[in-house]
DNA sequence: TCTGGGGTCCTAGGACCC
DNA sequence: TCTGGGGTCCTAGGACCC
C-alpha cells in the first residue's frame, strides 16, 4: 500500500496577516507586514501581551505571548494594533472552505492551519508538490496574504515540516527525510515538546529530536510514563492519527476574562459570571449541544488558578438552570482572595437530552417545554442583533441578586476559608 | 505599565459498587 | 476486627497547543 500524502496549510503571522488584509482593504495605506508591528492587547485593561509579531518586529527580538511593555523595550518603534477576532473567524471560514475543494478530507487544528489528506489525489493531480505550490500562490492572489504548506506521509511530520523556514515556503517531510531534516533539530522543536518536557529531557542528556528519537525507552518511561511512548514516537516521525474533523467527543465551551482591576467583591463577579453565562449558554444553544457539567475558573492576583465543577444528573441548555449552579460553584469555592481573571466553563457535552423523566412531575416537564420556546424565541432575536438584548425576567432578577442571599453566603463562606485557604498557600 | 483567551488531553486521587 | 481488587465516574490541576 502506498504511504498516505497529507498536506499542512498554516498561515503566516495570522493575526498580523490578517489584520494587514483588513487594513489595506479599508484604505490604510501602510501594510503593516514591512514595519516593526504586533497585534497585541490593551495594556490599560491588563491585556497587554504580543499575539502576533510582524518579520521586522521579530528581528528585534520581540516574541509572542510577551508583555508589550518588554517588547516596547526591545523596539522602541514598534506600532501596536488591535486584534479583531469577528475578521480573524470570518477569515478563517473563507479559508477552510477554499481549502475543501482540495480534498473533502480536511481537519482544523486551529483558527489559522489545517491538515488535508491529499492520499490518492495524485490520480487527479500529477505532482502534488507542485499543487501546494499553486495553492500557495492562489492563496496569496486571492486573499491577500501567505500560508506554509509542509507536506509528508503524516499529519505530525506535515506539521512540523510546515514551520521549517517561515514565510511563504512548501516543505516536505516524507519518510526518507526524518534523520536529515528532523532529527537535527532542537527537542523543544517537536509537537507537544513544552518548555517543562524540554527541560526535563535536557536533564537527562537529550537536546536534539535525533537524542530522543535513539534514547533508551526504558528511561524516558521512567520519568514520561505513557507520554514517553509518544515522545519517541514523534520524534521517530512515527504518528497513525487519521485526518478526520473534529469530533464533539470530549468538547467544552468556555469563557473567560481578565477583569481590568483585581474584584474581590462577590457582588461583582456575579455580574461577571453572569454575562459570562449567557454567553456560553447561547453558544451552547447554537451548537444544539446539553451540558453535565458546570464550571467556575479563577485566577488570583498571585497567579495561581483553580476551579470547581459541578455535575449534573440531567444535561441541560437553559441559562436559568446553569446559572443557578454557576453561582453555587462561586459560593462554595470562592476563597475570597483578590480575583484578577474569573470565567465559566461548560463541559461533559452531549447532543440529545435523554432527561430521566419522572412519572411524578408531569407538570413540570410541561413548562419545561414552555420555558424551552421561550428560551429559543430569545436567542433567535440575541442572535440577530449579535448581542444578549433581551432575557427572561426570571434570569434579570437572579442577575441582580443581592440582599438575603448574599448574607447566607457570607456567613457559610467565612466558616469555610479556613480550611480552603491552606490549600492557596501550599500551591 | 508586568504576565490573554479558547481549547484538548492526561493524571492522580477519591467515592462507590460488586 | 482480617482490610482485595477491578471498574467507573468524578474532580482538580497541569502541560501543551495556537
Amino acid at each position: 500500500m502506498k504511504d498516505p500524502i497529507i498536506f499542512h496549510i498554516d498561515v503566516n503571522n495570522a493575526f498580523l496577516s490578517w489584520t494587514a488584509v483588513y487594513l489595506l482593504q479599508n484604505g490604510y495605506t501602510k501594510d503593516i507586514r514591512t514595519i516593526p508591528s504586533i497585534i497585541g492587547g490593551d495594556e490599560k485593561t491588563r491585556r497587554g501581551i504580543v499575539l502576533a509579531k510582524s518579520p521586522i518586529a521579530k528581528k528585534y527580538g520581540v516574541v509572542t505571548a510577551e508583555t508589550i511593555y518588554s517588547a516596547k523595550k526591545k523596539c522602541p518603534n514598534l506600532e501596536i494594533f488591535p486584534g479583531n477576532y469577528r475578521w480573524y473567524y470570518q477569515k478563517s471560514k473563507e479559508l477552510m472552505e477554499y481549502l475543501k475543494q482540495y480534498s473533502p478530507q480536511q481537519e482544523q487544528l486551529s483558527i489559522d492551519e489545517c491538515f488535508l489528506d491529499m492520499s490518492g489525489m495524485d490520480y487527479i493531480y500529477k505532482d502534488l508538490i507542485e499543487l501546494a505550490y499553486k495553492i500557495k500562490a492562489e492563496i496569496k492572489e486571492k486573499f491577500g496574504y501567505t500560508v506554509n504548506i509542509g507536506i509528508a506521509n503524516n499529519k505530525l511530520c506535515a506539521k512540523m515540516a510546515s514551520d521549517f523556514e517561515k514565510p511563504d515556503k512548501v516543505h516536505t517531510l516524507m519518510k526518507d527525510e526524518i534523520v536529515t531534516k528532523l532529527w537535527p533539530l532542537d527537542v523543544g522543536d517537536l509537537f507537544m515538546c513544552g518548555k517543562k518536557t524540554k527541560e526535563e529531557l535536557n536533564k537527562m542528556g537529550i537536546y536534539t529530536i535525533g537524542d530522543l528519537a535513539r534514547a533508551d525507552i526504558k528511561k524516558l518511561e521512567r520519568k514520561f510514563k505513557s507520554q514517553a511512548k509518544y515522545l519517541q514516537e514523534a520524534a521517530r516521525g512515527i504518528d497513525e492519527s487519521k485526518v478526520e474533523e473534529r469530533t464533539s467527543k470530549n468538547q467544552s465551551i468556555s469563557v473567560t476574562e481578565t477583569l481590568p482591576y483585581n474584584y474581590t467583591d462577590s457582588e461583582k463577579l456575579k455580574e461577571i459570571l453572569f454575562r459570562q453565562t449567557e454567553e456560553v449558554c447561547r453558544e451552547l444553544r447554537q451548537k444544539k449541544l446539553f451540558t453535565k457539567t458546570i464550571g467556575v475558573i479563577f485566577k488570583n492576583s498571585n497567579f495561581i488558578s483553580y476551579s470547581a465543577q459541578v455535575t449534573l444528573e440531567n444535561p441541560t441548555n437553559h441559562t436559568k438552570d446553569i446559572i443557578k449552579k454557576v453561582y453555587e460553584v462561586l459560593e462554595e469555592n470562592y476563597k475570597e482572595d483578590e480575583i484578577r481573571l474569573i470565567g465559566v466553563r461548560l463541559s461533559n457535552l452531549v447532543s440529545e437530552k435523554k432527561e430521566q423523566i419522572s412519572l411524578f412531575e408531569e407538570d413540570n416537564n410541561k413548562s419545561k417545554e414552555e420555558e424551552d420556546s421561550i428560551q429559543e424565541t430569545i436567542d433567535n432575536i440575541n442572535n440577530k442583533f449579535g448581542k444578549s438584548i433581551l432575557k427572561p425576567a426570571s434570569l434579570q432578577l437572579l442577575g441582580e441578586s443581592k440582599s438575603k442571599k448574599n448574607e447566607i453566603w457570607k456567613e457559610k463562606n467565612s466558616s469555610k476559608k479556613n480550611q480552603k485557604s491552606t490549600k492557596t498557600d501550599a500551591n
